[in-house]
DNA sequence: ACAGAAATGTAGCCGATGCTATATTTCAAA
DNA sequence: TTTGAAATATAGCATCGGCTACATTTCTGT
């Protein structure tokens, strides 16, 4: 017996399924790690002309052979470069990938104070929620901050 | 040289910092998929009497081996029971932990809808973005949502 | 009642992401 | 210039969360 024969649920036919968003969701968690570390070299790049290991580590607040790895599988995803001993520098596919995010956590942290969430709790909560907002859903944050919503 | 010594950033005293915000994010997303299981876990009960774990499997997407390690590790913090090749049932840790995820997935997306996110869209996200609010924030969408916002 | 189907459990593999401990290399100061 | 400190790299360990393959148990229909 299957439990579809007694319930169907709501969902038919075309419909998004459960299943269908949390497999959004794991893919997502599996790109984040990404989405940080990009956006934060961009920072330090920016900051002081490069992105040190040490830095990157201390930032994120995790061990620097952690950042070391992480930055691995950056290079291994042609994210970033680097040389043996020497500063991490994005791609211009990192770059990209920072700019967008960096753009999505400008207006996830917008959105968060205009509907009354207080700075400090909207900075801390974006640092998450930015990574799983989508296009669509980033469209409608932008008309509502330009009071068309 | 440290970096400290060039450039202290905004941050000074008692502020948060950036390795603060990470790390919470870091810890939320190792509590995120207990909070998928036992939403899942309550609903299947309610629906069903019991919470299986190949429903649970397949309405999350995930083989059951894996819903069945999970599971495992649920039962391990407390928050779920099972007997071999029986269904599973939530703790009252894990009943509560349920309850809690379940209202604040809720809040997200009527605030999400209520800002011009359309509806299947707000589903999508919420499913990543509800792990991620704070109580502060959540308190803050409610009282937008009372048209206190 | 029993055979086959369905559900559940287990073993073992993999990659991601964290850690500590230990090289190795670079840098800076005497 | 050389030497000690700082930064970086690497090795090895653990857990998590996914998978496939296979064993076992329960359920169901004849």
């Amino acid at each position: 017996m299957s439990r579809e024969d007694l319930a169907p649920g709501p969902e038919t036919a075309t419909e998004t399924t459960d299943a269908d968003r949390f497999t959004n969701a794991r893919a997502i968690r599996s790109t984040a790690l990404f989405e940080d570390y990009t956006e934060l070299i961009a920072d330090l790049t920016e900051e002081f002309g490069e992105a040190r290991i040490t830095d990157i580590a201390r930032r994120l607040g995790v061990t620097h052979p952690t950042a070391n790895k992480a930055v691995l599988r950056l290079k291994r995803e042609g994210l970033a470069i680097s040389r043996p001993y020497r500063g991490v520098f994005l791609t211009e596919a990192g770059a990209a990938m920072a700019r967008e995010v960096k753009a999505r956590h400008r207006l996830v942290v917008r959105l968060l104070i205009a509907v009354g969430v207080p700075p400090e709790a909207a900075e801390m909560d974006a640092e998450g929620i930015e990574h799983y907002v989508s296009e669509t859903t980033l469209k409608a944050f932008e008309a509502y901050l330009d009071g068309r919503g």
